[in-house]
DNA sequence: TCTACTTACGAACACCGTTCGTGTCAAGGT
DNA sequence: ACCTTGACACGAACGGTGTTCGTAAGTAGA
């Protein structure tokens, strides 16, 4: 217990405070804590002002003495999950596998917490965390023997591609919750199923291509595409890297 | 003039109208029409229900006997301005040059409509402007020689890089206008130039490569940049296709 | 002419990000 | 031991959002 004591007009007023609401002082590193707890269990959209605030005990107003804006809590958010992705050890042998796996534990990063990409389209990583990521992609590739220009602007490429992957992936998940929410619950696979449904019932007339490769183009999972569109990048870095001697 | 009569009690009740209050009817197309124009002259996030009915004369429930959801709206928006992009002849010649010149058309279109990339990240193009586009793509694809699994992968790659691209854009654009509004008017120049700060000033001892690299990590313009992605998505095309035999 | 049905829409709900002004409280100077 | 200062906390409110509800208006069929 604490007293205190202090004087009012005429009177001589004294009180005893618990001492320890133990209410801890606010934090940037609290609030980034609780936000990405709540979009890893909710997904972006769960995540608010008033949420986080509100899991802190506290109100809104509260977090703009910490924080600017929801979009910097945003970039704050993004660039701890950046930070916590595993980061290889540059070996000339292997390193094109090491490019994939990095990009891989991006997107897994990612996934990890659902809807972060959409934030994460608007950075660049000029935080701790994505300068890191940074970093050991940059030593990678060189390592590797790509040209300094190819690999800074293939970093670039690979942030942009696996995060707007993140994104749709992620979008395609609200969508499908959202559904189910609402109406009849609609699965992936039922989804998947309408779109390949479309694809088949393309009059040829019209589109002779898109019918005549119906099965193509419906055909494959996320991963597998994921997959394919990192063989495209990694085979292209190579041709223009060697274009660029 | 129209005239109307009815028995209201023991009163024989006569009025003549104007046969035109020339409210046009609500349609899907007048719609998307008003969304699609206010995407052009203010962006994405100025387009609102609200601000949609508004410019129709109505409130913003009368939106919704027409149009599900705003995703729904948003969608039909980004479908509508895919049907605007010029299509190629296919030809078996200069097929490569055919397809960077559809993606930069696409990339043109989101452009001109700032913002709606942003939308456009999450859709399947299942209506009819996107079909068109991915129609001619595949054309293009298949007549250069490509096989039909590497083709129907690489639309949807090439799709998802303009729109990420496009997205990416947009967000920046809107984070100096946000910036110019409240405060120093921050103009592009100053952002990259202050990035570029950044990355000069980064330690060597925890960042050797983005400190040694600095000069190649922040040059080139966004145009560049996207030039080198398409070299990249070209070239890694022709690679894996290759494989595929 | 009466009825059934589609379309239109004002009002309201539950959110959102952000700002204002006030309240609280610990540290420092006197 | 008091007073002052300044940083932090925060309730309340502002203006915006997407969406729903219940009712009105208009149209077409019987």
């Amino acid at each position: 217990m604490a007293e205190k004591s202090w004087q009012a007009g005429p009177l001589r007023v004294r009180v005893m405070t618990r001492d320890e609401p133990p209410r801890e002082r606010l934090t940037r590193d609290r609030i980034v804590d609780v936000a990405l707890d709540q979009m890893a269990e909710q997904g972006y959209d769960a995540v608010s002002m008033r949420t986080v605030a509100r899991a802190l005990g506290t109100g809104p107003a509260s977090l703009y003495a910490h924080v600017a804006n929801k979009d910097e809590l945003d970039q704050l958010v993004i660039d701890r999950i950046a930070s916590l992705v595993e980061l290889p050890e540059p070996d000339a042998d292997t390193w094109r596998d090491q490019v994939r796996q990095l990009i891989r534990d991006m997107l897994a990063a990612y996934r990890a917490h659902p809807g972060s990409a959409r934030a994460a389209l608007a950075t660049i990583p000029t935080g701790e965390g994505g300068l890191r990521v940074a970093e050991a992609m940059m030593a990678v590739l060189i390592t590797g023997g790509v040209p300094p220009q190819a690999a800074a602007w293939f970093c670039d490429l690979a942030a942009l591609y696996v995060s707007a992957i993140a994104a749709e992936e992620s979008i395609w998940v609200e969508r499908a919750k959202a559904a189910a929410a609402a109406g009849e619950p609609i699965d992936e696979q039922a989804m998947v199923e309408r779109v390949r449904r479309v694809f088949a019932s393309l009059p040829a007339s019209a589109y002779p291509m898109l019918a005549g490769h119906a099965e193509a183009m419906t055909s494959g999972d996320g991963e597998e595409r994921f997959e394919f569109g990192l063989d495209v990048l990694l085979a292209g870095l190579e041709a223009v890297a060697a274009r660029m001697h």
